[in-house]
Parts: C-alpha cells; sequence; structure tokens
RNA sequence: GGCGCCUUCGUCAAGCGGUUAAGACACCGCCCUUUCACGGCGGGUUCAUGGGUUCGAAUCCCAUAGGCGUCACCA
C-alpha cells in the first residue's frame, strides 16, 4: 500500500462510547498506525438533532483518550478537510443533494411519514421487500403544487438504478454483491433538510478522502446504498471491512444487561486502558503468533486486516479480568493503592484528607491483598478486612471451628507472643504460629483458623500475619475480643 | 417476511485438501501453601446437520438448521 492510508472514526454522539465502538476506534487507528503516512480522523456524526448531546461527544472524545487513541485530523485538532462535524457541513449536503436532483437521480418526495409506514406494512404483509414504491417518482406539476398547498415538507429520495448488481470489496468478507432492487428508493434528506446518515457518510468519506472503511458489521446491509451514491456522485469507492459485532454472554447483542457496557465504565471500575486495548485488539483479531499480551507498539506492529475474523464475538469478563490483572502486577503498588482511593472514598471507607500514616498503611495494605486484585474496584471486596472492626463470624464451619477445645490455649498463647514481640511487623509475627504448633503441640490449622477467624470473621484471606501487622496490636485483641469474649 | 452476514472446546480463537485439530481464558485435578489468591504441572469426544467433489475434507461446493444484522425523515 503505497497510497496514503486515510481511516475514520464517526461515531453519533447519542449516548457513552460503547465498548463496541471503542474496537472499531481501535481497528481504524491500529492500520493508521501501521503505516508511516497513515492518518487516522475523527468526525462526529452528529445529524440526528434528537438524540445527540454535547456531553456523549466529550464522554466519547475523554474515552478515546483514556484509551490512547490520538486522531490526526477531526474534531478539535482540525484539519484540511474539515469541518468535522456533521452540522457544520449542512451546505456541502445540500450541494451535493441539489446537484442530484438537477441530474434527475434524486426526487422530492412528499409522502409523509405515515403514509410510508403503512406502505412498509402492507408490503411485510405480502412477504415482500419493504422498500419505497416509488409513489413520487414521477410527480406532475400540478402534483408538487396540491401537496405543496397542503403545507407538505417534502424530502429528498434517491432514484435507485433498477435491476443493476451493486458490488463492493470487504477486507473482512471478500467480494459483495448486492441486486439494487433491493435497495429502493431510499431517503437522503429529510423533511427538515438535515441529510440522512446513508447520505452524509458518502460525502464526508469521499471529501476526506478516506480509502479505508472499518466499521461495525451492522452497517453491512447499508453499504449497497452507500456504493450506488458513491457512483452517483461521480466518487471513488472506498475499501470496506465490515468487523463483526460484540456479543453479550447470551450471544445477543452487548447491552446493559450484561454488564459494564460503557469504556467509561471500565475505567470507573478500574481497569487499565493497555489492558482493555489488548483485550479489543484479541476480540476478533487474532496474531500469528501464540502472543496474547501486546503493548500498543507491539499490537501496531502485529496488527493486520487479514486476521480479522467474520464471526462474532463474545465478550468475555473473564480473559478481560485476567488480562487486566497481568497488566496490574507491573503498577507499584501505591499506584494501586491510588486507584483503589476513589472507590473508598466513595463508600465512606476513607475521608479527605487522607493523612500521610493512614496512606502508608493503606499502601501496605494493598501490597499484602494485591494479588488477590483483577480491577481496581475488587479492592472493596477486601476493604471491610482493614477497615471494619465489627468483625461478625456468620459461616456455620467457622463457628464451629472457634468452639474447638485446643481455642482457649491457642488464642491465649497468641496474645502473649504478640505481647511478645519488639517489632510489630508480618517477618516478626509469622514465626509465633509455628512456635504454637511446637508448644501446644496442635496441628498448623488449629492454630491459623482459630487466629484468622476472631482477626478476619473468614477462613480465607490473604497472609494472616500481613494482616496482623497492618491492623496493630490494640486492633487485633479488639477484634478477638468482640469474636471471643470470653477469653 | 425479503435481503445479507455468520457457524472449530463453555468463551476468544489457530487452521486455508493430508496436523495426535495449536494456544489463551474459564473449568476440573495435582503440586506449592495455615486458608484463599498468585505461581507450576496435568486433564477435556471442539470442526452445527445432511448431501456431494476428492485417494483424502474442519478446510472446496450445495442444501438444511440455528444465531445475528438490516430493511427509518437513527446512526
Amino acid at each position: 500500500m503505497s497510497e496514503q492510508i486515510r481511516v475514520r472514526f464517526a461515531p453519533s454522539p447519542t449516548g457513552p462510547f460503547h465498548i463496541g465502538g471503542a474496537r472499531s476506534a481501535l481497528f481504524n487507528w491500529l492500520l493508521a498506525r501501521k503505516y508511516s503516512n497513515g492518518k487516522f480522523v475523527l468526525r462526529v456524526e452528529d445529524t440526528d438533532r434528537v438524540r445527540s448531546s454535547k456531553e456523549s461527544e466529550e464522554n466519547i472524545k475523554a474515552s478515546l483518550k483514556w484509551l490512547g487513541l490520538d486522531w490526526d485530523e477531526g474534531v478539535d485538532v482540525g484539519g484540511e478537510y474539515g469541518p468535522y462535524h456533521q452540522m457544520e457541513r449542512l451546505e456541502l449536503y445540500k450541494k451535493y443533494a441539489q446537484q442530484l436532483v438537477d441530474e434527475g437521480k434524486a426526487y422530492y418526495c412528499y409522502c409523509t411519514e405515515e403514509e410510508i409506514a403503512a406502505e412498509r406494512e402492507a408490503l411485510m404483509k405480502e412477504n415482500k421487500m419493504p422498500i419505497y414504491q416509488g409513489h413520487c417518482r414521477h410527480l406532475t406539476a400540478d402534483q408538487i403544487e396540491k401537496y405543496k398547498s397542503e403545507g407538505r415538507k417534502p424530502t429528498i429520495r434517491f432514484r435507485t438504478p433498477e435491476n443493476e448488481t451493486v458490488e463492493f470489496d470487504d477486507m473482512v468478507r471478500g467480494h459483495m454483491q448486492f441486486d439494487s432492487n433491493g435497495v429502493g428508493d431510499f431517503v437522503i434528506v429529510k423533511a427538515d433538510g438535515i441529510p440522512v446518515y446513508n447520505f452524509a457518510v458518502v460525502i464526508d468519506d469521499a471529501l476526506m478522502n478516506i480509502t479505508h472503511v472499518i466499521r461495525a458489521e451492522e452497517h453491512l446491509s447499508n453499504t449497497p446504498r452507500q456504493v450506488v451514491l458513491y457512483d452517483a456522485l461521480g466518487f471513488t469507492v472506498p475499501v470496506f471491512a465490515h468487523i463483526s459485532l460484540i456479543l453479550g454472554k447470551d450471544h445477543s447483542k452487548m447491552s446493559k444487561r450484561h454488564g459494564a457496557t460503557s469504556v467509561e465504565q471500565y475505567k470507573n471500575l478500574g481497569y487499565l486502558p493497555e489492558a482493555l486495548v489488548n483485550f479489543l485488539a484479541l476480540l476478533g483479531w487474532a496474531p500469528q503468533d501464540e502472543k496474547e499480551i501486546f503493548s500498543i507498539d507491539e499490537l501496531i506492529k502485529a496488527f493486520s486486516m487479514d486476521h480479522v475474523a467474520k464471526n462474532p464475538a463474545v465478550f468475555d469478563i473473564d480473559k478481560l479480568n485476567w488480562l487486566n490483572a497481568q497488566y496490574m502486577k507491573k503498577l507499584s503498588t501505591k499506584k494501586i493503592t491510588m486507584m483503589a482511593v476513589p472507590h473508598l472514598l466513595e463508600k465512606g471507607y476513607l475521608n479527605e484528607p487522607i493523612a500521610a500514616d493512614e496512606m502508608a498503611k493503606l499502601v501496605r495494605f494493598t501490597e499484602i491483598i494485591r494479588d488477590h486484585l483483577s480491577y481496581g474496584a475488587q479492592f472493596l471486596d477486601f476493604a471491610d478486612l482493614y477497615f471494619n472492626d465489627d468483625i461478625v463470624v456468620e459461616d456455620a464451619e467457622s463457628k464451629q471451628i472457634l468452639t474447638d477445645e485446643t481455642v482457649p490455649s491457642v488464642i491465649g498463647l497468641f496474645k502473649e507472643k504478640l505481647n511478645g514481640i519488639a517489632d510489630f511487623d508480618a517477618e516478626h509475627i509469622q514465626p509465633i504460629f509455628k512456635q504454637i504448633t511446637k508448644e501446644l503441640k496442635v496441628g498448623g490449622k488449629k492454630v491459623y483458623m482459630p487466629v484468622r477467624i476472631s482477626v478476619t470473621g473468614q477462613m480465607h484471606g490473604p497472609d494472616l500475619a500481613g494482616i496482623i501487622e497492618v491492623l496493630g496490636r490494640e486492633r487485633v485483641f479488639d477484634r478477638i475480643e468482640k469474636v471471643l469474649p470470653a477469653l
């Protein structure tokens, strides 16, 4: 590919940035970055006046930046093909729509939405393709006058050529062919003068010299409409690549029911952008070797549209968790602590300002639990362990363990030994357990379990000596006393 | 319903006419360990079904089934 690669991501700002959109953006970005002269363009398709919002646009841009997907041209940064908001390009669409009308390739349609809906319904009933039947295709001047006098505002419809085969190439699916009779005359400009998606994309992609259009598979059926427009307008058709959808666990399209769907949600849950990017890249694309973990630079190097899968992919949160954990291992404990702090503040475990010594203890605690964490918010699963001294033993087996006849002597000796050490740290606490097993001649479990349960309320958890260290002698004794008041 | 896309372990997937059908996540077992987690080792009737083509098919062709998308004055 010696020509310049120009790709774009063109979201409509109608909601939080979806994970599927993020993958589309990533694939485009990866392709642009793979070639030294590649350009990644960000265009905002805000022609849906009802649903578009500035807030959504900001969310999308913030998410892209967080993921590290920077754009060379587009909104905010500008470029020679601007403007990059479709609502600022209305004149352009108007000009091309007029051109099509003048050439007889498009016409005004005075049908109302109700009439169209009724027509479609009737066709569906007859098992026919629900396409526009061409009522306004050849209106006389009189008819037009009549409609105008009724106050009808026309849309502009494209006069789709009949009995033709519409063809285009798709990097993922191969050569595609559609019957133009299945396309029908579709609206290109709404009654309010705003262009419809299929019309605006074509003009924008053509005028912005986009060479490759990588987008979700849901656009595949729309592509013939766009191809006939490219032809009518005399534009060069770009190379398409329709990547498959991302599905939820039940194989339906990802939605709120499946948990977090927006990039922002993953960010807030404490996932790392590198991990999310890595995961998204592996959804629908497979490397040539057996590598699983890719830095962004490695991804750019390894990525290729040749190995993009055709079939839809189920979003597997388990794998994301694993990947994220791999990336978290590389982080300093301090960093992981900082990831947890917002959650701790939100849940009321912490209050601002956080004192330096409190912070230091928190970091030490994080060091003890960090191996148990797949993402930041999971810290909350361990927060009670550290912050909540009101230990409650709920589990039946745990209660049972505390009734063992050796418990009183074990706990007694444990307290005695704990009192006896000079340096209150895990290194000095750890040997105590061994000493007790020896002196009392009981098994390790008989020692560890009563202590663990009375100190944490749980049978399982992170390193016990470490927990005891961060809690400090007083809190440990306090907890034991609450659980075993008799001792 | 028409049109279109898709179909290899539970999930992501390698595979492009001849392989013991990779690998990863998850799961199960074992080891490590006071426990859990981490880590290590090991395990699993995976080519939707039915027809072809071929000496030979997960790979090519055709049907069927299922899943999904799309048929908007949404993108």
